[in-house]
RNA sequence: GGCGGCAUAGCCAAGUGGUAAGGCAAGGGUCUGCAAAACCCUCAUACCCCGGUUCGAAUCCGGGUGCUGCCUCCA
């Protein structure tokens, strides 16, 4: 496959340090606070490259961490009065329910910092011990300037970011522009042993130590959002190869777009930001899932609440070609028309290599769609047999697990939640049209005897009361469709 | 101030030299008791603006305009 690496700025073909064999190491997050949907997006981008790298036959290791000390973290813990890892260990378990309602695999390896420490220590000791690094009045500082291919990855250079007016000042640096390994410990905050003293790791060293120790010099992958180039990514190049004195760190950088809100970088730190859970109280998380892969995974995303009512949509259309090659699928019956063994593998051909192509997203999800019309029109010119619907469902479902959008049970499971929730207005319903509402233990009890009132009209030509009944239901969000082999119900809120 | 990115129909969005994918919405039709679903048809002489290169440009080059990212914590 090909990828965009942003160190070349160029797409090229991914080759694994090993044949068959894919390491890649992706950052994770901050537990602070709950991930907002720049968060999820990252996660959904690794996740989708992942899946389609072993759908693409690799085995693929993914190590991605969790930073759960830092600076905003022991802020925020000594507001609420608990110790940092506490707080971060509670937003760790937060982001794992996000992160599987959005179907995203759980990665092989997640470190953490408060568990890397010794890693930490081990690799700072060979900065310092090549001469990258110096120890100072507060900590253990890289000497950016020793560094001599620095600024690389961003694309920009030293002497630039001299002059440039931003730059931290701190009288315990050399240079402006050198960055914390070691931060030494102030009175009371929490802290490790080191040769330097108590403390704790800077920002960047946390990733090169645990993506050096799970995955080795020159893995393959190295991921994240767009807007940790610079400095993070940058510190981190500099800090391992220092290390590793001359081997490559990485070989290919990946990094996703970021989510707009109002024209601005979603982010915590600007307040406008949109939870993954307050989304996943409207819409199922495969909906959501839809939604962010409807862009390429480079480009920024607008973020718009509207469109997850038009991926609902889609999401719908695709559940319910599930449910209808399901269906079809359960009636044995002879071979498949060669005509239509082609439209199904050249549908997969198409998938693959859309996706094969830097991940484009946009155009698998377009083969994806032409691929339900082509099967749909085929159903309505002639019978479609079992095996081939069973075969259609068998490359359908494979590319769905690969966009990881195969749990349409989480949109039955919506619709059934939905249901639950018009128990009231359902009642209102069954009075209207004279059917007794007590005696029914559920509200799809009850919905299905307001069915089989409808269903004895329609048989018995009353017209005029079973589209009364029909309007009603419409009315609460429930729309019937009188199918050749009875009645489907699609639902809405 | 420095270094990047983006601008395609009402909306979302692909396409990066060969004459505008796909989805949503909209309009018409088939089917249906009527609907819905499904299917069929229609829906950008045109890709922010102005120049240039080329037989040919949404795609390359130059200049504008607008929006945006990083340079500080960040996915």
């Amino acid at each position: 496959m090909r990828i965009h690496d942003t160190l070349t700025r160029k797409t090229v073909e991914l080759v694994p340090r090993e044949p068959g064999r894919i390491t890649m190491y992706v950052c994770g997050v901050t537990p602070y606070a709950s991930a907002h949907v720049g968060h999820a997006r990252t996660a959904v981008v690794y996740d989708l490259l992942k899946r389609y790298l072993r759908h693409a036959g690799y085995v693929v290791t993914h190590v991605s961490n969790y930073t759960d000390i830092d600076d905003k973290i022991i802020r925020r813990a000594q507001e609420q009065g608990i110790a940092p890892l506490d707080l971060s260990a509670r937003y760790i378990g937060e982001y794992l329910e996000d992160m599987a309602a959005l179907n995203v695999l759980p990665p092989d390896i997640t470190p953490r910092v408060s568990e890397s420490i010794q890693d930490i220590i081990d690799l700072i000791g060979r900065i310092v011990a090549n001469g990258y690094a110096y120890v100072s009045s507060d900590g253990v500082y890289f000497s950016v300037r020793k560094f001599s291919c620095y600024g690389r990855l961003s694309g920009r250079s030293v002497d630039e970011m001299r002059s440039g007016a931003r730059v931290e000042v701190n009288e315990a640096k050399e240079d402006p522009l050198d960055f914390a390994l070691w931060k030494l410990a102030k009175p009371g905050e929490i802290s490790w042993d080191s040769p330097w003293g108590k403390g704790r790791p800077g920002w960047h060293i946390e990733c090169s130590a645990m993506s050096l120790r799970h995955l080795g010099a020159g893995f393959d992958i190295h991921g994240g959002g767009e807007d940790l180039i610079f400095p993070h990514h940058e510190n981190e190049i500099a800090q391992s190869e220092a290390a590793l004195g001359g081997q490559q760190f990485v070989r290919y950088w990946m990094h996703s777009g970021m989510v707009n809100m109002g024209g601005e970088k979603m982010s915590k730190s600007l307040g406008n930001v949109m939870t993954v859970r307050e989304l996943l109280e409207q819409y199922p998380g495969q909906v959501v899932r839809l939604y962010l892969l409807q862009t390429s995974y480079e480009k920024p995303l607008k973020f718009n609440i509207s469109g997850f009512g038009q991926a609902f949509t889609t999401y719908e259309r695709m559940a319910e070609f599930e449910a209808f090659l399901q269906e079809l699928g359960q009636v044995s019956h002879e071979g498949l028309e060669p005509e239509f063994e082609s439209t199904c593998s050249s549908f997969l051909g198409e998938f693959d290599a859309s996706l094969a192509d830097n991940l484009n997203t946009s155009r698998a999800l377009a083969s994806v769609y032409e691929f339900m019309t082509r099967v749909r029109r085929t159903a309505s010119e002639r019978l479609l047999g079992g095996s081939e619907a069973s075969r259609a469902l068998e490359v359908f479902r494979s590319a769905l697990w690969v966009l990881g959008l195969d749990q349409t049970n989480d949109y039955m499971g919506h619709k059934s939640s939905l249901l639950a929730g018009k128990q009231h207005a359902l009642m209102a319903v069954a009075a209207e049209v004279g059917v007794a509402a007590d005696d029914h233990n559920s509200t799809s009890d009850l919905l299905d005897t307001i069915v089989m009132k409808r269903r004895v009209a329609r048989e018995a030509g009353q017209y005029d009361v079973a589209d009364q009944i029909r309007e009603r239901l419409r009315g609460v969000g429930i729309a019937l469709e009188d199918g050749v082999d009875g009645v489907r119900y699609r639902i809405h809120g």
